[in-house]
Order: structure tokens, then sequence, then C-alpha cells
DNA sequence: GAGTGGTCTAGACCACGTA
DNA sequence: ACGTGGTCTAGACCACTCA
């Protein structure tokens, strides 16, 4: 852990306790420099991590002022959320019912998406995913084989994710979602157990390793009363 | 504009023109501190504003790569939606029609979200936005009347935020969102034109200023088929 | 004018991936 | 072993807000 890191939940942890209260200013720069024996630019950096998680908002000329973000933030932010069900909802029971796993070519919208030949072939993972056993979402996922090799059944009853980081290594990068209400058709309403006249909501992703390969291309239906999506947007200028 | 800002553009240009073609890497930190006659930080800094921005990825003791992300990145980042709609469908044609303005108390759940105590009123606005004729999205806002003295019916039909950036000089910091799906309901089906088997596309956002405190709080629906909602996650670790 | 945060420098050392 | 990006420093100057 860097020092701007250390100096960013010793603040953060301030903040929480009510140290350093809302709508109240941290203590300028130059004194955290002094508390904490650091240079300035480190003390920036680990304000402007507070900064994007929404906690405080530095002015020029002015100061930096923490801010009273109540009952939007969860405990923790939802930007992990590619991390997997499984690390999102601990403390529940998780399960997954293989709906279809097979391997195919991919069609000329998965060459693009994930950026293959029309020969790499790819996984199609059509999963049921239950929380406490009752249903929650049914995803259909695309991944390139040729970066996720020996992908069995028996790991997409688990954890793919787990898979990927602990087995393969692979770290992600990041990801392009995008959200969308849709009509249920017959295969949500067998699987999701939801009425012909239920909408749902569809989180369509690209997700990204660390060396700009698309590793997973995926569409997840909820049914809407199930799961809402929530974004912390920060302006920097 | 500062330098690592006319920097980032530079590069930008570049990737974007094919001079740094996808999967390439990028000359070395060092290289561009000697092309560009600047310290190393800075280099990094406009590198850094090309990560959050989803073009390239930095890797310590590998290189940075230019990115792949074509067809998701619309021309623009979608971050500043909450410059209203004015700004985001630029060249169509946007009405508004003012369905309800008045002005009231605060309940419980107005004063936690924009932080008033009872007796300091809020506007409460519902309009729907046309664009080139057609219903596009109906959207219920509350706001401080303290925060945004002399708000008219005539400044509702066109845009509420050009009125608070450049008639009272407002900046924004952030904003929290909500995305969900839901039913439609009667008033939903009366004003934009829906089925009643038509899904909803809800927005709920809470836009704060600069200074932290909260200037909007609104519920923005949509009928599914006219719009959903794209974000990018960049992972920092 | 006093005090704040934002930018920038020149140089150092470190952690990591690749070969 | 080498080259890469990541962190950090000490100090400087600038732009802004507020009284």
């Amino acid at each position: 852990m860097t020092k701007y890191q250390k100096i960013a939940k010793i603040l953060r942890e301030r903040i929480q306790s009510g140290d350093y209260p809302p709508q109240s200013l941290l203590p300028n720069q130059t004194d955290l420099v002094k508390e904490f024996g650091v240079s300035r630019v480190t003390i920036k950096k680990a304000i402007e991590i507070l900064t994007m998680e929404g906690l405080v908002y530095s002015q020029r000329g002015f100061g930096t002022k923490v801010l009273d973000y109540k009952g939007w933030t969860p405990q923790d932010y939802p930007f992990l959320e590619y991390d997997g069900l499984t690390k999102q909802l601990n403390g529940k029971k998780i399960d997954s019912q293989v709906i279809d796993f097979n391997v195919q070519f991919p069609g000329s919208l998965l060459q693009d998406k994930l950026q293959l030949k029309e020969h790499q072939p790819v996984y199609q993972i059509i999963r049921l995913r239950k929380v406490d056993d009752s249903p929650y979402v049914l995803e259909h996922t695309f991944m390139p084989v040729q970066l996720v090799p020996n992908l069995t059944e028996k790991i997409l009853q688990s954890s793919i994710y787990q898979y990927l980081h602990e087995t393969l290594h692979l770290s992600f990068a990041g990801a392009y979602r995008t959200i969308r209400a849709d009509k249920s058709d017959s295969f949500d309403q067998k699987y999701l157990n939801c009425e012909e006249t239920d909408p749902i909501l569809e989180v369509e992703q690209l997700v990204y390793l660390k060396n700009g390969q698309p590793i997973e291309y995926s569409k997840s239906r909820n049914r809407y009363d199930t799961r809402s999506y929530s974004i912390l947007d920060v302006l920097d200028n």
C-alpha cells in the first residue's frame, strides 16, 4: 500500500467517524504535509482519491469541503461489479444453474466485440443465477476460448470470475456497460419466474483485461423489481 | 488550458487518427518528456486522463497500450449528462411541456435528499420533454427555492440548466444516479404515448454543486425503446 | 492581501514485466 | 539485467476566493 493510499484511508476514516464532519473544511494541504511528514503532492493525491469517491470537494482559493452524501454510497463502491456476483452478495447462498454451455465460431457481432477472427471459437454460456434459492439473474455470456482454456461445467456452477483470477491470474482493466429496460420474453418468464407484463433490466457489458483484450461479452437480465444500478459521477473540469 | 490537458489532447488526436494504432504501445514516458519538453509528472498526468477515458492502459514494467474500444464510446462521453438534454441532442428540436410547476414545503424524503429544513420550500416541476415533436422523457424534478431564485415557467419551457449556468453561474460537482426498470403507469402512458405493457427506464438522480449543496433531486422516465444508459468503468488499482 | 488549492519541475528510487 | 511505469520529494509559481 502506497503512502497516498494510507493517508486517504486515514482521512476517509476521519470523515466517516465524524472527526471531519460534513460541510466542514479539511485541514489545508500544508498542515496535512506537516502532520503526515510527506510532500504536498502526496497529500493532494490522497485527497484526489476521496474526491473520486465523492467524499470531499476541493476548490482553489477556498479549501476542501467534506460532502454529505448520506444514503447514497453503499458501504463500498459499485465499481467492482465485474468481480462477479459471488463477491457482491457475500453472506448469501449463490447457486448457478447452467442452462446451456457450448463452443461455437463467432458471428460478425462477436468477432467485432471480442476482437476475434472467425476461426477463433468462443464459449457460449447461459446461466441462471440464484440467490438464496430464488432466481436472480439470467446471464448470457460469450468468452474467447483461447483466453480461458479448460472451462468446465463445474466451474460454471460456482464462479467464473474466481477461476479467471485465482487459476488463470487474469486481471481486469475495466468494462463498458449499457443499461436498458426491456419486455420480458418467454425465456425470462420461464427462468426468472416472472409475469408476461414484468419489465426486465438488462445490462450489456464488454469486459477488458489489463492488456486490452476483451474477455467477456455478456447480457444479464434481471426482473425489474430485484435490481437497480447505481453510479457516482464526478465531474473534474 | 493546462500543459497536461494540451498534451492529452495531442495524444488523443494521435490515437484517433491512427497515428498510434490500437494495440500498439505509446512512446515511453521519458521519450514523451523529451518530445514535449515537460517533466515526467506532467506526461503521466496526461496519460492518466486518457486512461480514464478508456483510450489506453498503462502497465508497470511494460508500457502504455492503445486500446481498441470501437463502437462503444460515443463521440463524446456520457459523463456530462447533467448538462441537460439540450446539450446532449444538439441539432434536434427540443420542446418542454410544463405539466406542473409549483412550490411546496419538503417532506422528510426531500429534506433528507436536498439537505433542507422543513420551512425551506422547494420547486416541484413536472415536464414532458419532446425531441423533434415526439415525446421523449417525463421529468419529475425538485429544486430548493433558495438556490434557484426567480425560476419561471418560461425558463422551464427552454432549459433549466442553461439558466443555472449562464444566469446564476452555478456549476456542478457531480451526481449520484440510480437506474432501474419499472412498469408504466397511467401517467407514463398518457404522456409518453406508450402501451400498458411497455416498460419504463427510470433514472433517479441527485445533482450536487461544487460547494457540496444538492441542487436537484429528480426522476426521469423514458419509454424502454427510446433510451439506454452507457457507462465506462475504469479500474485503477 | 492573505491564504488556499492547482500546476509544474528535476531528480530520485522502487516495483514490475519481459527476456 | 534491463526498461518500463509508479511513487515520492522539496520547492516554486500561479489562479482563485474571500475579506
